[in-house]
DNA sequence: TCAACCAGTTACCTTTTTGTAACTAGGCTG
DNA sequence: CAGCCTAGTTACAAAAAGGTAACTGGTTGA
């Protein structure tokens, strides 16, 4: 991530060190950073919760988007998903430690963002 | 953002607080989870940075992408434009206090993302 | 029986995003 | 003169993302 431009005697430039296609950062916002991504990791951080519970929550966001969001997370292993009856079909979704460890992002973008407003 | 979901006695479900639309997160994540964007604002962490020198830092990403970032964030306030000489046209860009706030927690995101490699 | 619940899934359409490559217009170097 | 430098801009095309609303197939309660 330290990246310094050089200049040689000519004026011709060259990069140290350039940030190739995912550094760091971008890396970390394609884990957190989707539409609702972080919003869902963030509401599951009390204990495990059922999909249309969810989808009440999250008011802005389709079954759809929530359904794909958590499909990405569980392929992450941020996420686990558990039948917990299959008479009348029930599910929960629950932070896994890697997931519960991008809490403190999350909480400290809430904070800012908190603080953002005018 | 402390949502909760009630369930009276029928059964029916009720939300309270649900997030609507843009919850702090989400906000937070428009702010600075746009693709490049957490990138940009990092690589100004020691100072202004000229706009070509920027490109070569960010390897992945195109003069457009870039340049559209650069104009959002100075839209927002996070960034300012500064030009240092017209002859051969320089300009540099900057992080002004606001952009300097969200830096804790790219770092933070760099830190976590990076203990994340397997 | 009607209605609401469960957890999704599906098709269709629109919008947004992203990438590529060429181009501006002038200046400097070898 | 060819080729790189400055900071962008432009047009075009392709790909990805997102929203809507209906539907599955079964359960439960009034």
């Amino acid at each position: 991530m330290e990246s310094s431009v050089e200049t040689d005697s000519k004026g011709r430039k060259k990069v140290l060190n350039a940030c190739m296609e995912p550094c760091a950062i971008e890396k970390g916002m394609r884990l957190i950073g989707g539409k609702w991504t972080g919003s869902i990791i963030y509401h599951l951080k009390d204990g495990p919760v059922r999909f249309n519970d969810l989808t009440r929550m999250l008011g802005g966001a389709s079954k759809k988007m929530i359904d794909q969001r958590l499909k990405e997370l569980e392929s992450r292993a941020m996420i686990t998903r558990h039948v917990i009856s299959t008479r009348p079909i029930a599910v929960t979704y629950e932070l896994t430690d890697f997931g519960r460890s991008a809490l403190h992002i999350l909480d400290e973008l809430r904070v800012w963002s908190e603080s953002n407003e005018i």
